[in-house]
DNA sequence: CTGTTAGCGCCTTCAT
DNA sequence: ATGAAGGCGCTAACAG
């Protein structure tokens, strides 16, 4: 902590004030003279005085906090919506207080509680998977609680996101109109990543309406990343190599399809169709841009924070905002 | 904030002790008797007390959190610092609280400022680029403090990183012991990003120690990106077409310099070497590795929380930890 | 527009 | 091994 760090008193006794007065002018709350909000930001100043948030909190029971719970880091989606949700908060006062999950809510529960020990403003989580206890800790406290990513489910409070069983089925719609016909799929492990799974029964939905099939299919077990995608692709093709075209779980895995083509000298976009999922900037920086669905990952962050500080009290309806998602037509499929 | 939380007064009563018992259980602190223990807990469970930490942290002067200074979220690099402090925090108690700076040393000392009221165990931050101001908080505080990334300079407490220049200088003799000799350089913009500086200048030292220099260089105004390393070495070589090799500022921008020559079919590696740094990932899943430098950025996030925690004063001794780095060979020089 | 009073929930210090 | 008293720095509620 600061060393003899000045307090309220000490800016008080400066500025010829009382206590409450002080704290008025910094909080920014009440009426205050001019003369005096001067002479207390001079005192302030003179003083480097820096208001101590725990007393705060303590005193008004609450913290200009945001807890936020994520699932993981390595995957590059999660940062984006964190980038969000900081351009949100970045005028506010408020700072965020973040958890990472990997995807495990027991994790998320014993994280949510030490979050919630220190009375933030509102919890921003991931989906709509947790504990029971979760659960009852996030509706029997009042505080606003937006559930990102997804709109598949009921929401405590708000949900933010998209859905993503439409996604997936928009693009067995979109690969079917462009007359692809041999589908073939490779994931990642969908455990962890419950809206991978999402998109892959939507995806299912629109070629069995088409009275199509997934011709094969091959899931890696583990998070998906570039390699992952590349050494999938490689297995399902040597299984099956006459398919005309590949979905892929997300762009990450897509991005190493494509390397792995590249490598086998196989020409994407005609003999063989490539889509992904996120719209990443790496897919779109490709040789040949990749077919691909962008999810609005930064704007679900910032949507998210703005909606949650737009009332303190959690309304009576439960709000869910559909951020969307656009098919990116690229050069790969 | 939970509706009517409990207590420690509660929990005292339920199990017929006094606060400052209940306390000591909480915190594991003290001797207690292994009976009144499990009372005690019992009464926690059942009443599902959490301790308010902003009492906690108002009664002891300090809070069990670590204030995390970034520069960015947008730049790979970062999450992955985070993750591994993080990962270092998991067991601890301690959460981090993050700031992102846009690396902007006035925004960092408004973001430092507003962490150092929340009284934390430790900062951990980014670079020796500080203003004055900042640097006077640091120092007149006792906290410990944990500057990232670098070690080119005296840190304030402990730094945590490795040499830019000497990587940079190593990327040099290493591409001239390859018999490179015709030197492109590709960056993205130092302002923001002084460690890349330090890299180019340290790649100069070489080039000059061998009677070399750099043919041609051609910098992008604004972070890197893969499609900024794309356009950027695409504006080189039409420039100055002869060279032999390109350092870049970082991997993104040459995974991008690698899409470039795929599109304009120049064969990497033969006709034309391609050398990054970080080892990211997406540069080793490439058709042909990336050659590069990998820096360990995991693990300066978690030996730097390991660090801040072995002792709660700050050494008289300043410590500077040196991560180190490898050459990575790859296949593209 | 400014001040007084009374805590917020916990921990430190000292006693027993 | 346990407890009593007091205060951390701030703010809510009410007065004036």
């Amino acid at each position: 902590m600061l060393q003899d760090a000045p307090t309220l008193t000490d800016v008080a006794r400066l500025a010829g004030v009382s206590e409450i007065t002080v704290s008025r002018v910094v909080r920014n709350k009440g009426p205050i003279s001019r003369s005096t909000r001067e002479r207390v930001q001079a005192a302030i100043e003179k003083l480097g005085y820096v208001p101590n948030r725990a007393a705060g909190a303590l005193a008004s029971a609450g913290a200009p906090l945001i807890g936020v719970l994520l699932p993981s880091l390595s995957n590059i989606v999660f940062p984006e919506v964190l980038r969000g949700i900081h351009t949100a908060l970045a005028s506010t006062g408020y700072q965020p207080l973040i958890g990472v999950t990997d995807y495990d809510p027991v994790k998320e529960q014993e994280i949510l509680s030490s979050l919630l020990a220190w009375q933030p403003a509102a919890i921003i989580t991931t989906g709509f998977e947790h504990t029971d206890a979760s659960r009852r800790m996030l509706s029997s406290s009042k505080i606003r609680v937006a559930e990102l990513m997804d709109t598949d489910a009921e929401p405590i409070d708000i949900a933010v996101g998209l859905s993503h069983r439409r996604a997936g089925f928009d693009t067995g719609r979109h690969l079917i109109s462009r007359n692809y016909r041999r589908f073939g799929y490779v994931g990642h492990d969908w455990n962890a990543d419950h809206r991978a799974r999402l998109r892959y029964e939507g995806l299912r939905a629109a070629l069995d309406e088409a009275g199509l099939e997934l011709k094969a299919e091959e899931r890696f077990d583990g998070p998906s990343s570039t390699m992952a995608g590349r050494e999938t692709l490689a297995a399902l093709l040597s299984r099956k190599p006459d398919l005309d075209v590949v979905v892929f779980s997300n762009d990450d895995m897509a991005v190493g399809g494509f390397f792995h083509c590249l490598s086998a000298n196989i020409r994407v976009g005609q003999t063989l169709g490539l889509f992904g999922f996120n719209g990443l900037d790496i897919g779109q920086a490709l040789p040949l841009p990749l077919s691909t669905i962008r999810s609005n990952r930064f704007a679900i962050g910032r949507i998210a924070v703005e909606k949650l500080l737009e009332t303190g009290q959690r309304p009576a309806e439960k709000l869910i905002v559909d951020t969307g998602y656009e098919i990116i037509a690229g050069a790969t499929a």
